[in-house]
RNA sequence: GGGCGAUUAGCUCAGCUGGUAGAGCAUCUCGUUUACACCGAGAGGGUCGGGGGUUCGAGUCCCUCAUCGCCCA
């Protein structure tokens, strides 16, 4: 009883049809979107990264996100209940800069909010200089730009097949995460692990924020060593080497190694600053590196880390000249901390750099230090500036240098817990398992504490105002934390209780806290926000910790690390059991893709060209943790399957019976066959279980193209199809669809567009209890009597028919001419074996008749006449 | 400077616990009536980065050097 006929089966693939039509169905029928915390079933949790809603998503968004789909698809297929929620990170300084570039605007807190900013928007036009919104106003906007972009990332997630629950949607600005966050700081205070401070820390001058030490990275740059030379008040002199003489007023001590023969007397006096005459102490420390410059230096406030590290051990003075828009500020000689030999020649020179950015600074004052007419005998810089590269540290989003600032700020303490940090990432398991090292690397090597407060905008607040005194001072020591209950809370409008508003900026009044979190400070809590921490009864229990964390390898130290800081402080517990690293896609010459490099891909135009089938194959061929270029070459190939699978389908399917009985397969290839698939399905199955997705898929590929269509198919095809052999051919025919509704079940995770178009053509219209093939069992063992059958019978019939096949292309004969006989000679340990399956190779060889002939060669060999 | 990866066919890569080198693509040759020209069959092509060592035996383990990439100073 044939029910599947050929007119339901297309000529050719349209994989733009298919592809849009099933996303629409999935999205109609909530496939994915169903999880059930009450579910009896294992609770299989994914903390997926919120992507940057910054504009765009390139196509390692779609690589890295794929690998994750393949997991998740296969896990829901083991019958796990699937937690696969999705975020947006909206919040945080891309953002505010793409909503600045887009409407050409400038927040400035001062400004009045208005009613209709985008009319007001409109006026403005984009040509005039950027329009001052306020901070409610801005942060409106930022609101109009996510929303848009959210859509869009959401149009291209559901167009490559993730399989993500949608009910469980959210973006890091909403309120939850708002709360969550601002509960987050607030248990984080009441157990002692966060404090303010106004020491000294990272500055970025551009964006007047300060950042954290994740966020800096280290660029090589142009620089020039300047020799300065100092007097010393008991006459000598000394040239230091820096480069950075525009900090020359900030200099507050002179450091030199104390085993240096050259310097060694010196320590203990002290020296005077050229131009500013003030007196600063020479020192010893071992940091300091005999070898660079001249060897002996100056310590400014603050010209780095080491820096500051001099200043507290030495108990050094502080004299701050850069202020927080990284210009020199005004400051008086004589004064206290000021005191000069000569205040006004002091003044005179300083009055000449004050206010200049400190590009500027250090130009005047070079000028300045070599003119000789500034010094009594000889000008204090000697020699030409010496040019040299070296390593200067920015903010990542930045162009302008890190400065040093004493600003007062929020910090978590973490460098007294670096060891339970380690501990808790060696109860992950990371796969790669060397990224480990990445984490402990970076723990190991943190030298400050989480800098956690921002001065922006588009922000989480701190959820905190401070007392003011009588003099309007606010106290920073007892701040007041706002209620559980109150959150979210934004403290520049709302009052905290026991004030009323009135109060607020008023003497024995109160202040909100202007500044926002640091995006990481709520990105960081990904699990706790999927699991709506303590909002809905024990749901974060069901799926916390989670099961994998994917993500990729360059935001170990920031995304990864913050989340196992935020559960080893709050929960005391890991995020998750599995971390799984994407690597990088890299353009065809192997380098980084990039916005700056201009050689970002778009994975549109891929999907519309190869299908979605096709990138996700390609995203599968890269095993975890390794880079991989962007090849049109793998696109191309995994078009290439799914087309075969297509058209193996259609031949499978074509005269099919409704109903398959596995009892039917009696023929010793056909077991055969049967006995090789449960081979290769514990195989893959392993490989899927341990994440190696791009093994899975290497083995059932190797099964499907080198057993499957290009050997068994055309072994069974005449017995099956083109002649009624009766019992012999319900076989062949039982196998085919058995296995072939085994591989599509198998590649579904891989390529789920086209195994769903198939298996809609096998039981859509024909199953009551028809269900989509992903939420089909995952393959089993497919258990028969085997008899006396493995998997050789049908490897020595690949064997055979290929040697005929090498025969008759040597021959120069086409594969489908008929022989009149053919002769395998083979040895006698698989002769019985071949002879099991002689029938089959004969069908397939088209000869009429066939021989065996016992020699001693290896494998087969075949002669035609 | 410290750490981590990589180095295998022209290209992209696979080779788990050591046992006579693999795949895909590309190249060349052959083959169009019926699942598939978005096809099929076959062939050629590598002293596994260099040098040591362990071993009966090393792409695989150890040491060392070189080159490339990444992470961190």
């Amino acid at each position: 009883m044939n029910y599947i006929s050929e007119d339901i089966f297309p000529k050719n693939y349209r994989h733009l049809d298919v592809e849009g039509k099933i996303v629409r169905e999935w999205d109609k029928e909530n496939l994915y979107s169903n999880f059930n915390p009450n579910s009896k079933k294992k609770i299989f949790s994914v903390d997926t990264p919120p992507p940057t809603a910054s504009g765009y998503l390139h196509i390692g968004h779609v690589f890295s996100y794929s690998h994750q789909d393949f997991i998740v698809r296969f896990r829901r297929m083991r019958g796990e209940e699937i937690f696969y929620p999705m975020g947006w990170d909206d919040n945080g300084l891309p953002t505010e800069r793409r909503v600045q570039d887009y409407f050409n605007v400038k927040c400035d807190p001062e400004e009045k909010s208005v009613q209709n900013i985008l009319g007001k928007i409109k006026e403005n036009g984009k040509n005039s200089s950027a329009l001052k919104v306020s901070r409610k106003n801005f942060i409106e906007l930022c609101h109009i730009v996510t929303t848009e972009d959210e859509k869009v990332f959401k149009e291209l997630f559901m167009k490559i097949a993730l399989s993500v629950d949608w009910n469980h949607e959210y973006t890091t600005i909403q309120d939850l995460p708002r709360e969550l966050a601002q509960k987050s700081f607030i248990d984080l205070y009441e157990k002692g692990f966060v404090y303010n401070t106004d020491n000294p820390s990272l500055w970025d001058p551009e964006f007047q924020t300060a950042v954290a030490q994740a966020e800096i990275e280290d660029r090589e740059m142009p620089g020039a060593f300047h020799d300065i030379r100092f007097e010393t008040d008991s006459n000598e002199s000394f040239v230091i080497s820096t480069t950075r003489p525009e900090l020359l007023a900030a200099c507050v001590g002179v450091a030199a190694h104390p085993d240096d023969k050259r310097f060694k007397h010196l320590i203990g006096k002290n020296a005077i600053t050229p131009l500013f005459g003030i007196k600063v102490p020479v020192f010893g420390s071992e940091l300091v590196d005999m070898e660079k410059g001249t060897g002996i230096l100056m310590v400014c406030t603050f010209g780095d880390n080491v820096d500051v590290q001099w200043w507290q051990e030495n108990n050094l003075d502080t004299r701050i000249i850069v202020n927080k828009y990284g210009r020199l500020d005004e400051v008086s000689f004589g004064s206290n901390e000021w005191e000069s030999e000569n205040p006004e020649k002091a003044n005179n020179f300083y009055f000449r750099i004050a206010g200049k950015t400190l590009k500027q600074a250090k130009t005047e004052i070079v000028e300045m230090l070599s003119d000789k007419d500034n010094f009594e005998a000889e000008a204090a810089l000697v020699g030409e500036p010496k040019q040299i590269t070296h390593s200067v540290r920015f903010y990542e989003r930045s162009k302008t240098p890190l400065e040093i600032l004493s600003t007062r700020q929020w910090f978590v303490k973490l460098m007294d817990k670096k060891e339970l940090l380690i501990e808790k990432s060696n109860q992950i398991d990371w796969h790669p398992d060397f990224m480990r090292k990445r984490f402990e690397n970076w723990t190991e090597n943190l030298q400050l504490d989480w800098c956690i407060s921002r001065q922006r905008f588009f922000g989480v607040s701190f959820p905190l105002w401070y007392k003011l005194d009588e003099n309007c001072k606010p106290d920073y020591n007892n701040p007041i934390v706002a209620d559980l209950s109150d959150l979210p809370v934004d403290p520049t409008e709302d009052t905290p209780s026991g004030y009323s508003e009135s109060d607020r900026g008023k003497s024995n009044g109160f202040v909100g806290e202007k500044d926002v979190f640091d995006t990481w400070f709520t990105s960081s809590l990904t699990p706790q926000i999927g699991g709506k921490w303590d909002k809905e009864n024990s749901f974060l229990d069901k799926v916390f910790p989670y099961d994998i964390r994917p993500q990729s390898h360059e935001i170990i130290r920031t995304w990864a690390f913050y989340t196992v800081v935020k559960s080893a402080l709050h929960h005391n517990e890991i995020p998750w059991k599995n971390v799984i690293i994407s690597g990088w896609v890299l353009d065809p010459d192997r380098k980084k893709m990039s916005k700056s490099k201009g050689n970002v891909v778009v994975p549109n135009d891929l999907i519309e060209v190869y299908g979605a089938d096709a990138v996700r194959y390609w995203a599968a061929s890269a095993r975890l943790g390794s880079d991989t270029a962007n090849d049109e070459q793998i696109f191309k190939v995994g078009k290439k399957l799914v087309v075969k699978l297509f058209n193996a389908s259609k031949f499978v399917l074509n005269g099919s019976p409704e109903y398959i009985n596995v009892s039917d397969i009696t023929e010793p290839l056909d077991l055969s066959t049967v006995h090789l698939f449960n081979e290769y399905l514990d195989e893959i199955t392993e490989s899927m279980e341990n994440f190696q997705f791009s093994e899975a898929l290497n083995k059932l590929e190797d099964f499907f193209w080198n057993y499957f269509t290009d050997n068994y198919i055309e072994l069974v095809k005449n017995r099956s199809k083109f002649n009624d052999y009766g019992h012999k051919t319900i076989s062949g025919l039982t196998t085919l669809r058995l296995i072939l509704e085994n591989l599509l079940k198998l590649f579904a995770p891989f390529i789920p567009m086209v195994t769903e178009e198939i298996w809609g053509w096998i039981y859509r219209n024909n199953s009551s209890n028809y269900k989509s093939i992903h939420l089909e069992k995952w393959p089993e063992k497919i258990n028969l009597d085997f008899k006396n059958i493995n998997s050789s019978q049908l490897v020595i019939a690949r064997e055979a028919i290929g040697a005929v096949r090498k025969e008759k292309t040597n021959e120069g004969l086409s594969l489908g001419s008929d022989l009149n006989n053919v002769s395998l000679s083979v040895n006698k340990q698989v002769e019985g074996t071949l002879r099991d399956v002689i029938d089959d190779v004969k069908d397939a060889a088209r000869s009429q008749s066939i021989e065996i002939n016992i020699g001693s060669n290896e494998g087969v060999r075949a002669s035609i006449d």
